[in-house]
DNA sequence: TTGTACGCGTTATCAT
DNA sequence: ATGATAACGCGTACAA
């Protein structure tokens, strides 16, 4: 509970000098210095963060939003991961994390400015977002730091995070042609998700530059849960047996594609080859282990702080965005079609 | 940017009765209210938590320990789900969370209370430490409100949840000596950990109960590691074919074991039943899904949060801990002994 | 019912 | 090299 001014007062100085030779000034004499420091320690003391965060109007916090932090996304690990990587590469920089976890239903209480002035966060990361999502249009038009995480969107204080989607989902595809399959469905994510738009859009050049035809019937919607996956995927394969391979735009719905393909009694990969995305823990453990594109989640949330952090330190790099590769990991869920 | 004293001038009264109309104190005639409340409205005012805090000595804010917050733990989720709880409770009444993600290097450098301190935050969570870590000692000594999970340690100001291991252990041992198994082997975590010290405790007395002899040899320790409980497994079970079942305090050690009982050609059930603890969400994914003892992880963060909060509002609830009850989840990897 | 004045712990400005 | 003093935005005795 010691304040400088305790200090200044057993040291039998101002606190202004106390403050001085603190924070390493050069214009303090090196023996008051000693002195100051030692009965520093010997009180005890550690600075008042919020008081600093005060009259520096700088609060060394980023502000980490995380839209529908909850337990559905238990499963896939994405956001944590992220976080992960997040955390230490702001802990490196000495900067602290808060976590706003957001709703609808808390927006509509408290608008993005808001949240991050009342805290005095310098930047924030956003993740898990979708693209019409009301806080959005707020980021831009605030002058506060922001990192997207899978969001596009560049600005003169806003840049993003991502991987390469579409050449994801091209290598995905091309790896099914290349076995011999020629009739390859899609579920995708809800289209309010950047990532999906641009899997999607692989999907389609890559066929198309194997010339093969783009149904829109074989693109089917499983929002990005295992359960809509699944009866979206087994509802189309069941009235159409030529299609012998899935792409999915991510894990868990492959998840769900695989409990379709068993309830219908094809053999996964024989019968139906399956290709995810993510590379989520899960995929290494179901049986058979599922082929997908690997994203470095941890290095994604690493590459957003280093990229906030460095925004925020002013260093005026032209980088406002990074854009990571993925890797194609081939398991057992494909094969050449019967 | 709009201070209580832009406000103040806009509507001209004084930032005092500002201050007070907006907190929504009774001595403040209802016309100047109104117009207090419509201009800050206008000005898109929001207060400055930072100020407030400082003045206040109260911060909102509750700080998440969380040891090793790592890519290591990603494959269990157990610090997220549990996380989750925490972000719920404490949002709904209106507390941030703010992380602080340590290990030993960071530990030297800042103490307990220094880390505290400096973000004046009003409570601790603490998750994922060790019995021996020197935090702990601190905790006890300082007077800020702390709720470990995992830790059994009570104090003035200290509590904890956890869920009841030593049941637990219990009921996964009487399950296998239902089957029929009378050399039951443990696969442990570490004992640093109070969990492992529990469940040990629990294995132990329910074979006592069942006058069936407690060998030493037959703990193996994995360290609540995949790796290490494989081979601890495997060097185990190459020696003792006895053994026909394991319980494991944990389920990613459970994986392990089931690898290292693949290497050595014993099949799941029939030549080797398991039993884990934990119920992560890949135990239900294994070939064959995994029979486990299942922990409400986000019920003990939810917990953890609401008995913190409810220390810090200065409710003397008498309970300043939450057991929570665990349950035996039957899937498919025990059977009766061949 | 309203306003004045001070303090929270820190940094920054300007003298000395 | 050091110190007095003013700020930062807010809450709150105390006075009016």
């Amino acid at each position: 509970m010691a304040t400088i001014k305790d200090i200044a007062k057993a040291a039998g100085v101002s606190v202004t000098t106390v403050s001085r030779a603190l924070n390493g000034y050069g214009d303090v004499n090196e023996k008051t210095r000693k002195h100051i420091e030692e009965t520093a320690k010997k009180l005890n003391y550690s600075p008042n963060a919020v008081a600093r965060s005060l009259v520096m109007n700088k609060s060394r916090t980023i502000g980490l939003l995380v839209s529908e932090l909850n337990r559905s996304g238990a499963k896939d690990m994405f956001t944590y991961e992220v976080m992960c990587g997040i955390n230490d590469a702001a802990s490196d920089v000495g900067y602290d994390l808060i976590l706003f976890s957001t709703n609808t239903v808390k927006q509509k209480q408290k608008s993005y400015t808001q949240l991050c002035r009342e805290r005095q966060v310098e930047g924030v990361i956003m993740q898990g977002i979708k693209k019409d999502d009301p806080y959005i249009k707020e980021v831009i038009d605030s002058n506060i730091p922001c990192v997207f995480v899978d969001v596009e969107l560049e600005g003169d204080n806003v840049g993003f995070v991502t991987t390469d989607n579409v050449f994801g989902a091209q290598m995905a595809v091309k790896h099914l042609i290349n076995l011999g399959h020629r009739h390859i469905a899609m579920v995708n994510g809800h289209d309010k998700a950047e990532v999906s738009q641009k899997r999607l859009k692989g999907y389609m050049k890559e066929l198309q530059e194997a010339e093969l035809p783009v149904k829109e019937d074989y693109v089917l919607n499983g929002g990005f849960l295992e359960s809509k996956a699944e009866s979206a995927a087994y509802n189309f394969l069941k009235t159409n047996r030529q299609v012998t391979a899935v792409f999915c735009a991510s894990d868990l719905m492959a998840l769900g594609v695989m409990r379709a393909a068993r309830r219908l009694e094809l053999n996964i990969p024989e019968d139906l080859s399956i290709v995810g995305f993510d590379d989520i823990v899960l995929s290494q453990y179901t049986s058979p282990p599922l082929t997908t594109i690997g994203q470095d989640k941890y290095q994604m949330g690493y590459e957003a702080a280093k990229l906030l952090t460095s925004m925020l330190t002013g260093k005026k790099s032209p980088h406002k965005k990074a854009v990571l590769d993925n890797q194609l990991l081939l398991r057992e869920t494909t094969a050449p079609p019967k």
